[in-house]
DNA sequence: TGCTAATGTGACAGAGTTGTGACAGCAACC
DNA sequence: GGTTGCTGTCACAACTCTGTCACATTAGCA
């Protein structure tokens, strides 16, 4: 699953330096924007995931661009938290009529915003429909996560699973390590491109003489999943 | 569809009446109750499809009771209305926190009323047939609200009942821990993820060594149930 | 054939995930 | 008020996975 991007927006750049903190360390990515023009023209510039919002703010309040973005088709989903400081805890309810998704009340716990946010995030991000993928005889099942050659349940890692499973929906095409990495490791992760090599030789094993075949070496390039010999 | 039975609970009669009237000629069966304390044991009693419940009242107020029935496993599918004075207005957020399903302020005409009670029992009916299922020898009662494995009752709390009763609902299928925060809890908690893992183990603790084998762990992703291997 | 670079392979320590027991807070019920 | 049962969280234990290394093997080429 890749990093989500939130968006906080606050006049105030402390606040904005504590929250970031916390989201930094809860591994989403963070933009930050110090009022409610910058953000929203961040907001349709770099497509956040999620929009941190200070309810009180110089200028077009918090509450008015909340209620701006919702009326936007392109920017309707996004969801929104707002963010209000304790008195003003009867806005409430103008802030979810504006469309919020959630609102924090202001001091919070680092904690609790990581647990609202993923709350939030986990109610409004669709799934997506998965189907199972089969080449001769190999099954790799996403709903269960799982796969099987024959019938018979073949045991691997997550990282052979997600290997195989970009094999598997990238077939007949032969990827560099380095691009192996970046699509199945996640761009920003350094590690050697002969770890690669290591967990082909883990995924080969796991899938035995009967398909290992499928694997094969590009001498020179890297590796390409394929049916034909 | 037979008639759906509403039970309204309200202190003022003249109130009762101008909503009974209103929802008789809806085709609704109407029952009706003048405190909280009546209501519940009516409630009990006659297994209404949904509560119309009066936010202020002499006694228990229609907040505290509404609170009660979500939290009784028995009671808390039931879907509940809150009626509220204009003045009343911030109270809108403790109804839906405690469950109310919708809110009406008054005063309200009736054809408000009734078409904002058949959008909830629109989104509330689907609650499946109950239908008691069996794998391997455990068997999950919604109608009994019991578990037991080869005829022996099997003791665990209302969260583990559930978690059982969503995993054997959707079995073969891997969760994540935030999805199952979302249909085993509720999607809008703030709960540890690593909670799942507590109720799992207790849930597994429950199930013996007879069928604990039924929920997997998928490393790096989450849980499974089935009965395969 | 012999040389060289690329790839295969087994082992291992550290990092990361999951299992587990204990505990404190809370609500329900005497 | 005390008791009981349930929940969410924590800290630590147990376990699995990961990335890297060193060395073995292979393919390609002169």
């Amino acid at each position: 699953m890749s990093a989500k991007t939130v968006l906080i927006v606050d006049d105030e750049a402390s606040i904005r330096e504590m929250i970031a903190v916390a989201l930094e360390m809860a591994d989403y990515r963070v933009l930050e924007a110090d009022s409610a023009q910058t953000a929203h023209a961040m907001v349709v510039d770099h497509q956040p995931d999620l929009l941190l919002l200070d309810w009180m703010m110089p200028g077009t309040s918090g509450i008015e661009l909340a209620r701006r973005l919702k009326r936007d088709e392109t920017t309707a989903e996004l969801p929104i938290i707002l963010l209000t400081a304790k008195s003003e805890e009867d806005n409430k309810i103008q802030g979810l009529e504006a469309g919020a998704d959630d609102y924090i009340t202001k001091p919070f716990s680092p904690r609790e915003l990581v647990a609202r946010l993923k709350a939030v995030l986990r109610r409004t991000t669709p799934r997506g429909v998965e189907e199972a993928v089969e080449v001769e005889g190999l099954v790799l099942d996403p709903a269960s996560h799982r796969v099987s050659a024959h019938g018979s349940a073949v045991e691997i890692g997550p990282t052979e699973y997600r290997l195989l499973q970009f094999f598997m929906t990238h077939q007949e095409r032969a990827y560099t390590r380095s691009q192996l990495l970046d699509q199945v490791w996640g761009g920003n992760v350094y590690v050697e491109e002969r770890t690669v090599d290591v967990h082909i030789r883990r995924l080969r094993k796991a899938l035995g003489d009967t398909h290992q075949h499928l694997i094969q070496t590009v001498r020179g390039t890297g590796y390409r999943f394929s049916a034909k010999g």
